[in-house]
This record gives C-alpha cells, structure tokens and sequence, in this order.
DNA sequence: CCGTTGCGGAGCGCTGCGCTCCGTTATAGG
DNA sequence: CCTATAACGGAGCGCAGCGCTCCGCAACGG
C-alpha cells in the first residue's frame, strides 16, 4: 500500500490536503484562500496545486468524499437496532463534520456524475431512516426526511471566527434541543407544507 | 418632522440605507461590499457616505439599532399574558428579522459604550423573560438564557446565495422544531455545562 | 435666472486572491 | 560518495473586487 521515502510523503499529504480542506472549507467558507489550506495541511502550494489542478477540482473531491462519508454513516443508523438512536446518531455525526456545510456550495462548482449518483443514494437511504424511526412511533410525523437535511444543514453552518471547542460544545447542546422537538407527541404542529425534493435539488443545477 | 424637497428624499433615503443594509448584512455578512448596500437602497455611493463616513460607522450605528429592536422585542414578550407565548414570539421574531445574525461581527468593528449598555439591558430582559417561563414550567430547566440567545445566533446564521421565501419558510419550519425542544418536560438532559456569559461577551472585545 | 444643495456613479489605489515557477532538499542508483 | 531526479515550499505575478473619493448634473429656493 504505502511506498516509502518521498512517495509515502506524497501519500500522507494528500490525506492531510483533504482533511485540512474540510475544516476550513466547513469553517470558513467556500471562498477561503487555498493558501490557507495549505497553511492548515503543513503544506506547500505548490504539493497542493500538484495534486489538484484548480480550487474548483478540490472542491469536487472534497464534496464526493463528504457525500461518500454521509453514505456510511447513514448505513450505521440504519444498522443500529433501535430507530430513534439511528437517526439521531446520524444527525449528530453530520453536524459533527458539518456535511451540511458543504451541501450549498450550490452553483459555485460543477457537479459530476459520481456526486449525482451518490447524493442519490445518501437521499435514498436518509428516507428509508427517517421512516423507520416515524414507523416506530419515536418521531413526530409531520417532519419528512429532507426536513432532517435542512435540520443539520442549518446546523452546520459555519459561526465567524474559528471554530473553537467553546463553539463546538454549544452546538451539541442546541442540537440535543431541536432533537428533542423532533421526537413525538404533543408537538405544535409544523407551520406551512413540506419542503419540496425538486427546490432542494434545484441549488445544485439541473440533473443530468 | 420631515421636511420637504430634497431635504425630504435625504430623510427617506436614511431609512432605506439602514433597511437596506440590514438585509445585505445579515444575509451576505459583514464582508458585503458597500455597494451592494447602496444598489439594494436605491441609492447612490455618494449619498450613503454622506450620511455615514465609513463602513464600520455604518456597521456600528445598525448594531445600535438592531440592539434597541431587540430590547423593543423583550419589553413587548415580557408585557405577554402567557409566558411561554412571550418567549416563543420573542425568538420568532428576533430569528425573522436575523438579529443574531449581527451578533457575531465581534472584533471586525469597535464597540461603543452606548451598544455595551443596550447590549447589557437586553442581556438582563432576556434573563428575566426566560427566567419567568421557567418558573412558570413551560421551560426545560436545564436551558439558559444564553442557550437561547445562541438558539437565536444559529437561526440567524445566512445560507449562501438570496434568501428566498423557500429559504425563511424553511427556517420556521426548523426553529418551530426547535422551540418544541425547548418546552418541558421527559427532555433528554442537556449535554455538557451551560456556556459561560464572559465567554460570550469576550467575543465582543473587553467592556469598559 | 442663477446659486445652492444634494444626488448618482465612474474610477483610483490597494488589498488579497488563484495560480505559476523556481531554487532547494531529500531520495535512488551507480 | 556523487549525480540525476523527483517532490517540496513559498515568493511573486496578474487580476478581480473592494472601500472610498470626487465631480458633473439635476432639482429646488429666492
């Protein structure tokens, strides 16, 4: 797998790219520097512009591997015996690497066919989960699959300055909360009709 | 009060301008070019720097007033019969108009000794009015008067591109989740400690 | 009729971006 | 040990887009 010497560097760095890449692209915004990725990752532009010939083909890897990562954790939820642990685990998990922040990076970038098919299947799997947890009674049923979508989009969008543990904790608090109003009985009812598939997919360009 | 001519159009132009940069600000960020605000107003650069020397003034003196809305909000919620109906409008309508949004321009301007005491007045209504929910048990005990004004800041949050109508009714449907989350009684406890207020005030920079 | 007042917006100077290019350094082969 | 090579870091180029200024012009007042 791993070679040695400069090529295992090569390797590493690549891995560091991507992760540095998410957190700033998810913190800071889709028009943060590169430079500051670079920074992050302990890298130089010129290893990172190696790998990736523009900001735009960076981005696209990073949105297809956080799609990807979304996929494997929606198949954990689905996995996990009880419903409503499945689901909100799924819900945490995403707020935790901010999935949703990179869901509107909408029109700025190119979407391939690979991110299509993936977002897809994340779609796919997040309603059969959704179901699943409403079917056992452990969810208000006024609330659709997308509606969670736009719940850990909103919650993952990224606060002015960095992202501190401060910030992070306080987003687990108020994320316990709106969990809580997501589960059953007695809600208020939810203001207005659902969401619709075709608006939520629209920010992203016409399908192929 | 207002005078007629060109006088006048000054006078209406002021509204617009601050109206104007409200939106721009609070959906774009901070970072929003002047101009944006100017087209939005209808108005020429040379009229908005008339009224306001630079962009920080311009910053400062809608904090102000974004403030002193907010103070407005809290006097008519806590003149509210029902204590929870009070607090629940008081969030509607601070998330509606995206006062947290401006919250976190910490640090990007300087902060003058009238917003540090509208900033403490709202502070103290706010304690008050979520003080009396709780006492009156439509409140989970375990929130603070501070998880609710972050509640507020990440409703307030802007999404990338216009904020359509999509867009707001979208964001009732999640704080009306949210708001139930918030209500009593069963709820999961709340993880972590509750934030501490130097924490928040800190990212304004240091009172005087 | 002209003086005055406030208007819109073109453009200046500059910051900060995406991206390129090159001198330097670590490794592999003889 | 020495050289050829591959991958590295980061200074700097060209440019986009910003804050802000300035000026020709239109609308009023006397």
């Amino acid at each position: 797998m791993s070679r040695r010497g400069r090529q295992a560097e090569a390797a590493r760095n690549d891995l560091l790219l991507l992760e540095a890449a998410r957190e700033v692209f998810t913190t800071q915004g889709f028009d943060a520097p590169v430079s500051a990725i670079a920074r992050r990752a302990g890298v130089g532009m010129g290893s990172l512009y190696r790998r990736y010939r523009t900001k735009e083909e960076l981005l696209q890897r990073l949105c297809l591997l956080a799609m990807e990562r979304v996929v494997e954790v929606l198949e954990e939820a689905l996995a996990a015996p009880d419903p409503w642990e499945g689901l909100a685990g799924y819900v945490r998990s995403c707020v935790g690497f901010r999935s949703g922040a990179l869901g509107p990076v909408a029109g700025t970038i190119a979407v391939t066919d690979e991110m299509w098919r993936t977002s897809r299947t994340a779609t796919g799997l997040a309603e059969r989960l959704v179901a699943r947890a409403r079917d056992a009674g452990a969810l208000r049923d006024d609330v659709t699959a997308l509606d969670v979508s736009l719940l850990i989009e909103q919650f993952s969008r990224p606060a002015p300055g960095p992202d501190s543990d401060e910030q992070r904790h306080v987003r687990q608090r108020l994320l316990a909360i709106a969990l809580d109003g997501l589960r059953a009985p007695g809600a208020t009812p939810l203001p207005g009709p659902a969401p619709s598939a075709t608006w939520y997919e629209g920010r992203w360009g016409t399908p192929p």
